[in-house]
DNA sequence: TCTCAATATGTCAGAACTGATATATGTATG
DNA sequence: CATACATATATCAGTTCTGACATATTGAGA
């Protein structure tokens, strides 16, 4: 895996195993990564198109500011199933979601 | 929805809200136990597929048979989280899963 | 520049999840 | 039937995630 594609993920706080000197990322981690990622932006894409603030969603789903801008963030704090929970509040059905999560990563 | 539906998902052990005399599912909580579930499915499919016991598989992914029983049943104290990472680590990649995520679940 | 709404970042007690363990229930085979 | 192996179910202490809160930063308008 590419240099500049780790850096882009540690970048995010995400760290695995032993942080000596070199972060070693197996290829299931970077997936479950992506994949994470790759949810966070659609979540922030639909909250947008939707026209809500992050205040707003986190009402709905009876969270919190902090936490909604975490998720878009794609911190390693939040789990895929809030994430997820997230975007179905937001009217994005399951099929779409799984879309969402072989789609490639922005670059 | 369908009566039948929501009795299926019961019996896993899924309950919501106040479960005075019946449960009140909300459209998305019955889409997010079916994405549950269908992960559930495809990692029991997969394990089987490739020959492996619930102990050799607990063992690949640092975990114990019990959860990966528990995995496959479609409990609801195993996480979204936890049903990836396992699908992950038995070589399914993420379009994969997001495929499964969306699919329709078996009757 | 100042103001203000939106978003980002840090922290933490309580809630949810986890691996481990024990044990029970299959389900074959001798 | 017994023995053996696979799977299911129950419990629980330790870990992780969560909402809430405080505070900082950003960005756009006046």
């Amino acid at each position: 895996m590419k240099q500049s594609k780790r850096r882009r993920l540690e970048a995010k706080g995400w760290k695995f195993g032993s942080a000596k000197e070199f972060v070693n990322l197996t290829d299931e981690d970077v997936e479950y990564i992506e994949l994470h990622l790759s949810l966070a932006t659609l979540l922030k894409k639909r909250r947008q198109s939707l026209g809500y603030t992050q205040t707003e969603v986190a009402a709905l789903i009876s969270s919190s500011q902090s936490r909604v801008a975490k998720m878009e963030a794609g911190d390693p704090t939040v789990s895929v199933d809030l994430l997820i929970r997230a975007l179905l509040a937001l009217g994005v059905n399951r099929r779409q979601v799984g879309r969402a999560m072989g789609a490639a990563l922005p670059a």
